[in-house]
DNA sequence: TGTGTTTTGACATTTTTTGTCAAATTTAGT
DNA sequence: ACTAAATTTGACAAAAAATGTCAAAACACA
């Protein structure tokens, strides 16, 4: 299970491509990818599709893994994370399911 | 599957007590636990504490309630909602196992 | 050592969150 | 309908967090 951030770097090297060259095309600086890259920054959903784009992977693939990290962060610490994943999802359900 | 808001509303209610009462005793004005009971307002973890102390219920049953909001939150408008919600299940689970 | 890459941290800017306050609206009782 | 209490709303301010830039430090390695 890898986090967002191991995956793009490892589709970075996998071209030997330097983060000057993502961030370019991100259109930010080479810290925050390297920031984000190690997971110490959460990249913006806009961020995600155009890595996407650029790295010519599916879209939802790397948004769920930027959103499940993103749920990860948030009950990080708390005794019940598990529990409040569990009841999310049901809610989520609950509420898919009421809009038709 | 109730949300928080509507949970302390109904504790509060069944009390009788004006949002003035709950509200005095979290040191916040009356309007943002208005919002709270309405899910316009997310409340602090705190808070949160102070209000499973008050109206004497488990303080994990109000947390799992409060957390698991503020997941759906999160997730809202993502197609992937529920793909992540699962990943992010997994991962947590990885990290406790490998926090022993 | 020299060059290119990555990481770090100080800093500025912008956005989000958190709260207060007062006015408007709703609710209930008489 | 009138009043009084409770609730909701929205404008606003202050505090906190997110987002980015930049330059210097650290790293990799020929």
């Amino acid at each position: 299970m890898k986090s967002l951030g191991e995956t793009i770097r490892e589709l970075r090297e996998h071209q030997e491509l330097p983060l000057r060259t993502v961030a370019a095309f991100l259109d930010i600086d080479q810290a925050i990818l390297s920031k984000i890259e190690r997971g110490q920054r959460n990249a913006s959903r806009e961020q995600i599709v155009k890595l996407a784009q650029f790295f010519k992977v599916k879209e939802n693939d790397l948004l769920v893994s930027w959103l499940s990290d993103k749920l990860v962060y948030e009950v990080a610490d708390e005794d019940v994370a598990l529990k409040a994943l569990h009841e999310a999802e049901e809610k989520v359900k609950y509420i898919m399911a009421k809009r038709k």
